[in-house]
DNA sequence: GTATGCGTCTGTGTATACATTAATGGATGC
DNA sequence: GCATCCATTAATGTATACACAGACGCATAC
């Protein structure tokens, strides 16, 4: 379909059955047999798993095949704790860098789009929505490697997510700090930007590590 | 030479070429004169600089052959402010632990390598003891992926220093800072540690991004 | 019954061959 | 002289072939 070169295939469907639960986590898979299933020879898939490993996704061992990397609550928390530091990091800069709202719409939209998702008690909707808030937000900071750090984080915490998301509270209150985070940008004020991101995440962070432990969660 | 993959030694051999300078950044390389040169076929080399991509220190684009990835001062700058961040947060975390005073002496054996280098005036020496501090510090913040973005992240701030330690002011205050951190990590201070690091770290990136722009440097 | 060693067999690591595609240069038209 | 188009060509993307090495099972010894 497009200009869309073999790797770049591999990597999406492979990325796409990891999200979507058909490739389980723990679960190994030979190079031959991906490949038999994606319609193409080893050498794409090779290298798709080798990209994917970089992020983290899967592990390549020898004789073993490729695995779908399992994901704890241990790895959860530390993957929070990078998000926590590295969004509130770019609140702050995009604090910094004095956005107009016209620049901060797609923040506000994402704000609004949130709560019609929870008028709408349409948790899917809202989880798509605060992923486009964080997203937006991490981009305003300006800093590639940031976004590209954050986004591979980001894939991880997706997958533990579609367990997550329905046994959680209600992200009611999760609204108004996402309030004060625009309303801190636009105001360039840096500190109270960076400082109220970094309590919403710890706190999202804690409710989910408490969540995940009590739910005697050991790997994903 | 050891049960190594050709692979691997692909991957060493073109990280060392890169920080040895050998391959200058922004230069382009073919896959097959790589390959030549390493005595290897095309297959491991591509492998490698998959690999490498996915780090950040060369880029592939086709037709155009493997690019080692130049770093600008923006790029310097970014790449501190993540480095400040991850760091302070393990230092935190490395506080919250409640190491001994034997978990720590990797830290203060580096702290008094770093003493001795300045009094000998050997800068090489001095870098390689901060570089230990700064690793063993981020190990005993225990986060397996934070350990590993700071080290990427730390492989590209390496290129730069072969420049710019020369001609930065003599690092002297530093290992005041580091005691202190040591210091509040052995007490368990969380907050001492974090904040202490932070600004240490801080002040590192305005004299080096200083130093960049006073330099012309547009790029290494 | 358990441990040890060997042979087999399968999957990977690597080389190589080939198809594809984009950059390059020259020729042509204006 | 400049732009445009086409042919050429060289480097990549992918497939395939093959050697090697590690896992597994089986037999044998104790």
């Amino acid at each position: 379909m497009g200009a869309m070169t073999n790797v770049e295939r591999a990597m999406s469907a492979l990325r796409q059955m990891i999200f979507a639960g058909e490739l389980t986590p723990g679960s190994d898979h030979l190079e031959t047999e991906l490949a038999e299933r994606l319609g193409m020879s080893r050498t794409p898939v090779r290298e798709a798993a080798l990209m994917l490993q970089a992020q983290g996704l899967v592990e390549m061992r020898p004789r073993r095949g490729i695995r779908i990397s399992p994901v704890s609550a241990q790895d959860m928390s530390d993957i929070y704790d990078i998000l926590t530091e590295l969004e509130s990091l770019a609140a702050a800069r995009a604090a910094e860098a004095g956005y107009s709202d016209t620049d901060l719409e797609t923040l506000a939209k994402a704000i609004a789009d949130m709560d019609a998702a929870l008028d709408a008690d349409d948790l899917r909707a809202w989880a798509d929505a605060d992923d486009r808030f964080h997203r937006e937000l991490v981009r305003l900071g300006r800093n590639a490697r940031l976004s590209m750090i954050v986004s591979v984080m980001r894939d991880q915490v997706r997958r533990a997510r579609a367990t997550t998301l329905f046994i959680r509270p209600k992200p009611a209150k999760s609204n108004a700090d996402h309030r004060i985070v625009l309303q801190a940008i636009a105001d360039g004020d840096v500190s109270r930007a960076h400082d109220t991101h970094h309590a919403h995440r710890r706190a999202a962070r804690d409710m989910l590590v408490a969540l995940l432990d009590k739910h005697q969660f050991h790997g994903l």
